[in-house]
RNA sequence: GUGGGUGUAGCUCAAUUGGUCAGAGUGCCGGGUUGUGGCCCCGGAGGCUGAGGGUUCAAGUCCCUUCACUCACCCCA
């Protein structure tokens, strides 16, 4: 009888060893560009206390009423493993009265979120998010370098099929003003609008711009515009913030039905998609969240920033070869004198940088050699008995096939400099 | 939470109307060279066909249940 197997929890992924270096090139890739950019590197907590998210994202959000991971502690707290970076973030922010030493502060982060939702193509209950916040800055300057930042930063890893979208959601003063008037355009027209949107009416009346269904799509065409709502200030706002983007260049869309999910959100609110992923197209979002510090019990410092979902970042990239285990040089020994040498060397050989491997199962030379293949090694050390007697080591070059002795003495200094001299 | 699709070897997939149907390729291990890799040849291990029940002389194949995976809605990265 065999014991019933146990497996990841469904929507959590393992990264497997084949896939390891292409997070590492995002990673990396993803460092050294927002460094560049004068951002530096906080690492925040998975989980937090559940109020935080619950006064960080918005208790009417999907993410809060239905997605989040929350438990109870044994001393009874509500825990939540995080759903988002930018709330964990702003609390660090403001616990450590970051904002007191240089009015301007930049940061990024990156590591896994948890959201319970159905798993699909581009959607995982565990997922990686690489994580951009800038506080203590309000200039249209400085949305416009975010947003530039973001689609450098997609396009050096060669990501092509992208499209950016903008839009500005208004602020404390507008915004209302808009949602009332949506709200009353939509009250005369319930009857033609989904289930859902009716819904929305109630809980989130911006949401129904989102709708994909049809009869909804012919109604949202007629309703009001936020653009149009804008006050003066969020319109000034905006239009210097498309006019950045222009100087740099950079094609966008104005998209007014985009409005995002967290309930933050002021002025500038932007999206990245990428024709390459299934419904679950986008590949990072963000905005603009002036309030948000404030409202968190931290200093009124404006905030801008996004997120970047690693998974549907690398679903876009061209697939990379498989790649295994390799080595510099293998130890072949036969014979457990020569296996003892060997062993010592190997690790020696290590210790020194260099990437040995050997066999200690005692196989035949020719399960040893083709081990040495499997690995790619440049390089094989062969000998047994017989060498040992004539105090010496066969090296076999693997792509030359050619093969010389070395003295048995001074083998690891040898070794060592053969390879380091590659 | 609601729909659709799919479950056969580690992986990718075969198996005529239910009737030697439990297979191939690949990967793994070994042999062909009693001490020399890639190519080639040969051999081996590995599956209660997701699980449970039912129909039938007979079920991978039909029916029911359940689980898992997957895609989509919802929502978002």
């Amino acid at each position: 009888m065999t014991m019933e197997k146990i497996t990841a929890i469904k929507g959590i992924k393992d990264i497997l060893p084949k896939d390891s270096p292409v997070w590492h090139r995002v990673e990396l890739t993803a460092r050294r560009i927002f460094e560049c950019f004068g951002f530096c590197e906080i690492r925040v907590p998975i989980m937090e206390k559940t109020s935080l998210f619950q006064r960080g994202i918005g208790e009417t959000t999907d993410i809060v009423e239905k997605e989040m991971y929350t438990f109870r502690d044994r001393d009874d707290e509500l825990l939540t493993l995080r759903p988002e970076a930018t709330a964990s973030v702003i609390r660090a922010y403001i616990e450590h009265n970051l904002s007191a030493s240089d009015p301007v502060t930049r940061l990024y982060t990156m590591g896994p979120m948890f959201r319970r939702e159905r798993p699909q193509k581009g959607r995982f209950r565990q997922f990686h998010q690489i994580d951009v916040e800038l506080f203590g800055d309000e200039s249209p300057a400085s949305d416009a370098e975010v947003i530039f930042m973001l689609m450098h930063f997609l396009q050096s890893l060669n990501i092509e099929n992208l499209s950016l979208e903008i839009n500005s959601l208004g602020c404390k003063a507008c915004r209302p003003v808009f949602s009332r008037a949506v709200v009353d355009y939509l009250k005369g027209q319930e009857s033609s609008l989904c289930p859902d949107c009716r819904r929305r009416m109630d809980v989130n009346p911006l949401r129904v711009f989102d709708c994909k269904v049809e009869s909804c799509g012919s109604v949202i065409a007629g309703a009001p515009r936020i653009l149009d709502f804008l006050c003066a200030d969020c319109l000034e706002h905006f239009s210097r913030v498309k006019s950045y983007l222009n100087e740099l260049k950079l094609t966008y869309e104005i998209n007014p039905r985009m409005v995002r999910g967290l309930d933050y959100y002021t002025r500038t609110a932007f999206e990245v998609k990428s024709g390459e992923l299934g419904a679950q197209n986008s590949l990072a979002g963000g905005g603009r969240y002036d309030g948000l510090v404030r409202f968190l019990g931290g200093p009124d410092v404006p905030g801008i920033g996004f997120g970047v979902g690693m998974e549907r970042l690398i679903a876009c990239l061209p697939p990379a070869g498989e790649v295994s285990s390799s080595a510099d040089i293998f130890i072949a020994a036969l014979g457990e004198r020569a296996q003892k040498i060997a062993f010592t060397l190997t690790q020696e050989l290590r210790r020194r940088g260099i990437c040995a491997a050997m066999d200690y199962s005692g196989k035949s030379l020719k399960s040893q050699m083709k081990r040495a293949d499997k690995l790619n090694s440049a390089y094989t050390l062969i000998f047994g008995d017989r060498e040992i007697e004539e105090n010496c080591v066969e090296l076999r070059d693997m792509n030359s096939k050619n093969q010389q002795r070395l003295p048995l003495d001074h083998l690891l200094e040898a070794v060592t400099d053969l390879l380091k001299a590659r």
